[in-house]
DNA sequence: TCTATATGTGAACATATATTCATATATAGA
DNA sequence: TCTATATATGAATATATGTTCACATATAGA
């Protein structure tokens, strides 16, 4: 889950370089100003990687209905192997996932293991999801 | 970008099943009033489907850093490419993702294409999640 | 029409990752 | 301690996907 981190080096530019007036600019292929207003204004790296990160956790079918269920109850990863349809050996490894990310936290009550979302944070966010989704 | 559609079948459960009154159900291994509740108010597959995909489109560092750089100001393919520090090659094929899930739109003026993002829904929405991660 | 430039895209390759299978661990009760 | 049950996990496999490379397309101007 961190298949991100590859940086890649820029290509070669062919366009036109050198200094440029205000009024230049606008010729040239590389639009100085906006490039330059939007390296100043982007998130730092390491916060765009962690935000591909969560989004990625985010984007896997299985994940998000496990998010989803939790979202309305806590439950055992016997009942969300159930509600899912999917082996609970499959349930397991993507909870695991979800208690790295801090998305998901767990109590135990004897042999079982009760599963829920880890904040409200959360919770407001894939409300946030759905209704994105349900408007479009 | 569409890999998340793979059903899965129910693994066989081996807890006792049956009829059940309110009482009993409390000592079963699957908790069937959790799990009705849940069955009730988790939102339709489809929905699910379409969550997982639209994340998944966000969960990948050089779309990321591509709508986070749109987000600051509507840009060409060239200055993304210059920007972000990846071949244009690459940033046309992620901005054909982008734009095929409507997350982008763009304009042309001559041979310059210009990308931004395709509503103010999406904006907030990026503005959301940066949040989200800011706040962790 | 011919050239230069900006962008788009198909195929190949390398990497990432979700599931399955087998097995391990943990807990409760006999 | 021994058994049954609930959950966890390592390895293997199949699939998905991001980037590169080569080339195609589109537009402007000579």
């Amino acid at each position: 889950m961190n298949g991100n981190n590859g940086k890649a080096g820029t290509e070669g530019r062919t366009g036109k370089s050198g200094a440029n007036t205000a009024e230049s600019v606008k010729t040239l292929v590389i639009h100085e100003a906006v490039v330059k207003k939007v390296q100043k204004g982007i998130p730092r790296e390491e916060i765009l990687y962690d935000l591909a990160d969560f989004f990625k956790i985010l984007g896997d079918s299985t994940r998000i209905r496990i998010l989803y269920a939790l979202n309305i109850s806590e439950m055992c990863v016997w009942d969300l192997s159930f509600v899912i349809g999917i082996s609970r050996s499959a349930v397991s490894h993507q909870l695991k996932i979800l208690r790295q990310a801090n998305i998901v936290k767990y109590r135990k009550e004897g042999k079982i293991v009760f599963y829920s979302l880890s904040d409200e944070h959360i919770k407001s966010f894939l409300d946030n999801g759905l209704e994105h989704i349900e408007e479009s």
